[in-house]
DNA sequence: TTGACATAGTTCGAATTCGCACTACATAAT
DNA sequence: ATTATGTAGTGCGAATTCGAACTATGTCAA
């Protein structure tokens, strides 16, 4: 393989995830209420997966996303009871916020309903590209997570 | 292998492309002057590739991004003089979106920078799953993309 | 031609996102 | 204990994003 090709590959393999994660996540979000985004249900999926909790700046080094944004939608989404905010046991800078069961109750809803939405596209694929492309994207993943320090 | 397995393979995928695309889009973006957004940048690499230009109606049927943003980043686009904007020569409605030729600079310019940055990083993971997971996400994009009529 | 309907793009208002500056608390050094 | 420095989260203002409603142009049928 030449270097050019090699390149070529990259960036077509990025370009494929942009529109894929731009798809899917135009789909999800016309499922969610109002204008909730598809970062902020990912902050619920995080949290559920994690019942000690997370906090704030966890969650913004986790999503890659600056602090006072991850303050807003914290706000948003406990607003919404679908997650609680606490003082941090340990340290009164912080705060650990946690998926309610109200939350983890919606999360399963709409988790079902996208699956529901998929269903007839997964069907004609089949799950094996899925299986095929995963190892390949987890190690592209955490080699591009170890990068930032 | 059980469906149980193959919903979960699909969704942790679908996880892996968020997070990628989110680390991704991130440090193209502390590249990026101001806060063009990596929407924006890609919509200059879509147009130099299409010296015939394309509608904001095609562009935002592309990028599924709804055409009240459109309308929005290809004026702060053309502002920077990146795009051009023109009347379509046969509908008055509607307009043609080209890069200029300040753009096609700036866009390698940018693709420099991106490619500088993650050198060290790609270098050691080697392009091979790039070139491995390329060929799944292209069946996968495409199925999802056929869904939407 | 005229009228009904569809399509391309914009205007406007509201919600989200984010950089900068700030406060409060924690930690380390003396 | 005191002081200096670092860290967690927030308030604010500006930019982006987007849904609803609107204008202007095109299309099609009678």
């Amino acid at each position: 393989m030449t270097p050019d090709v090699d390149g070529q590959n990259i960036s077509r393999f990025f370009t494929e995830v942009g529109i894929i994660q731009q798809l899917i996540s135009t789909k999800l979000e016309s499922l969610l209420p109002g204008r909730m985004s598809a970062t902020q249900f990912g902050i619920l999926g995080h949290l559920s997966r994690r019942p000690e909790g997370e906090t704030p700046l966890q969650l913004s080094n986790a999503f890659q996303v600056p602090k006072t944004s991850m303050t807003h939608m914290l706000s948003v989404l406990q607003k919404l009871e679908l997650v609680s905010i606490e003082p941090h046991p340990n340290d009164g800078r912080s705060k650990v916020a946690r998926a309610t069961s109200e939350g983890q109750r919606f999360l399963q809803e709409c988790m079902g309903k996208m699956g529901q939405d998929l269903a007839p596209t997964l069907a004609e694929l089949t799950a094996q590209p899925f299986a095929d492309a995963l190892p390949h994207l987890q190690r592209i993943r955490e080699a591009l997570d170890k990068e930032r320090d």
